[in-house]
DNA sequence: TGTTCTTTTGACAACGTTGTCATTATCCTA
DNA sequence: TAGGATAATGACAACGTTGTCAAAAGAACA
């Protein structure tokens, strides 16, 4: 690779004016500048960002750990939303993925500190709370989808209650009384926060939750979970009083209903509405009709995060507030209005 | 940040004893050892990347250029394969999405090099021809999903027209012979690869393929494409001489003809086969009954590109096998056998 | 012309690590 | 016990860069 010593020779100056003139620095002589230029560009010089960071200047890379949300479709758009706002600066991502292993954790975070990386976004897949564990790291620690227990870090999670309420709500005021659901596995957060927000949007509705509607859509442990909202759906479905509309926990198990619906020809929205939580486009966006859902904001908690690290920079130990993101309605085509 | 010379202050030794012991050089005094140990524990001690590379120690991370893949749902496995194949040596990947902005690739391969990457993966999302340019970067690069042109690169391929033939071999083999076509656009090699597996397969059964069953399930430009696969198996499915089966370009395709086929009230797979491609799991273990497919291999592209680009240290200029990975059947409940 | 001020340039050290080589301590053999 | 071999340790330089400070070169003024 071609050094800074490397140019200067070429160009008959020292190392030092070569080095001002990478960085732009304004005390060179235009002429003395144009010539060194020339040779900067032939060798295609580069620095050594290495060497930098040895002088004191901080690394541009951020670190990234995760228990799986970079390799799976459904919060990869963490990733995208950091990246966009790192790369205004010229800033990358180092990308770790425990998948869960807390040996292989531990061993990424030394990885980080070796790279004495600037920051770190910690994300997770579900929106849970999480520990990040002894001060193995002191620098700056962003959690995305998931907050702080036992040490106080910074946290970005979506507003599960509030779009809870927002899924309730829209079928509510367009007229729907009986309303099913169809949640996730009950330990997750998200499941008991969702619930939460649906209740009081019934109660500020002045409706009463027919609790006999509502059932798991998935059952299991937290990382087995399996799928058993077509059958769920087909159950609640066949009831004498069946529901209008059906409130699901993920947009795949709105998949599942829109099954267990066509199986029991009744059509969507005509028959039934379906209402979704994610915006996982891969599935609203497929479905006939298009499914209305209610979107995790995960480009930007991940753009979020990456603001919320460099304001922590200016911060004083301790400084972590948890900052709830909406959920915004996306409407489509699977909710009607009641007449 | 802790260092060397902080440890051997507090052990009473000198730094290059500390250093021994750190990278385990077994010429060091299991007394002396012992007791550095413990302060190295203590102080937590972590080496200094960027120092160590300055020493001329290779680094040890790894960059992924590509213009999405790192961050759509369809192809993120290919970074699960490297990681995977990465953390058994304790390397990481640095992950620059150029969304397709050729200026935005410039820069990133600008922080690639400042980085001292060891190798770099180049992946799209498409399988496609990529011209990786200028020997803007001499170092072992590796093509992921693409192959070179011009320049010439190792590259990692899937093999299309293998999977193309399987799709259609497994159909004929099952007693179908009126067989519908639902493709991705024209101007992918996917698309072209797997016709010519498709043709092949039939003309191995010693059936003949009927061109009017060759649809388009999606239309429009490369990065602009739209979904008319519903409208195309409608038209498909209502001709009096339907087909039993149809094979399609993608899953996502295959999603919408599970719907224009509930539209008809035909089921599947007794009225009709279908048969995907990709192996998105999203779309494949949720549809009803779960889709046959025949799958990417990805995440094996993603791991053996790692281990082609370790390779190809030792490998002289110009070298630059193309390498055709399988595309193997995943069989599920969406075909069946025709008596 | 000499003096002072400003602009431009370079010598040198330091960052944290490891390779080279020299030095010291320890052990073995005759 | 001397002599030689081996084991353990440390001094020093170097990697590529930038901050500090001093020197050199011009410019401005009396």
């Amino acid at each position: 690779m071609v050094t800074l010593r490397e140019v200067a020779k070429l160009s008959g100056v020292s190392i030092k004016t070569v080095s001002r003139i990478v960085n732009g620095d304004p005390a060179v002589n235009a002429k003395t500048r144009d010539s060194v230029q020339v040779h900067l560009q032939n060798l295609n010089y580069v620095p050594n960002q290495a060497a930098r960071m040895m002088r004191g200047v901080q690394s541009s890379v951020y670190g990234l750990m995760t228990d799986a949300v970079a390799t799976t479709p459904y919060s990869v758009d963490i990733v995208r939303g950091a990246q966009a706002a790192l790369k205004e600066q010229n800033q990358t991502l180092l990308i770790a993925n425990s998948n869960g292993d807390a040996e292989q954790e531990v061993e990424f975070w030394r990885m980080f500190r070796a790279q004495r990386v600037r920051g770190v976004i910690y994300a997770s897949v579900f929106h849970r709370s999480h520990n990040v564990g002894r001060p193995a790291f002191n620098d700056s620690i962003v959690l995305a989808n998931c907050y702080a227990s036992g040490s106080d870090r910074p946290s970005l999670v979506p507003d599960d209650e509030g779009g809870g309420y927002a899924q309730a709500e829209h079928l509510l005021r367009n007229g729907h009384r009986r309303i099913g659901l169809l949640t996730l596995i009950p330990k997750i957060d998200a499941t008991r926060l969702r619930g939460i927000g649906i209740r009081r949007a019934f109660k500020d509705a002045g409706v009463t939750f027919d609790e006999s509607l509502n059932q798991q859509g998935m059952i299991g442990p937290v990382h087995g979970e399996s799928m058993v909202a077509y059958e769920a759906a087909l159950k609640m479905l066949q009831q004498k009083n069946r529901p209008t509309a059906i409130i699901c926990g993920h947009d795949a198990v709105a998949f599942h209903v829109y099954a267990a619906a066509a199986h029991l020809r009744l059509s969507v929205p005509q028959d039934l509405s379906i209402m979704g939580f994610d915006d996982l486009k891969v599935i609203t966006e497929n479905l006939h009709p298009r499914l209305t859902t209610v979107a995790l904001p995960y480009f930007e908690i991940g753009r979020r995060a990456v603001e919320l690290m460099r304001e922590s920079t200016h911060q004083k130990e301790g400084w972590a507030p948890k900052i709830l993101v909406p959920c915004p309605l996306v409407e489509r085509g699977s909710c009607r209005t009641l007449s």
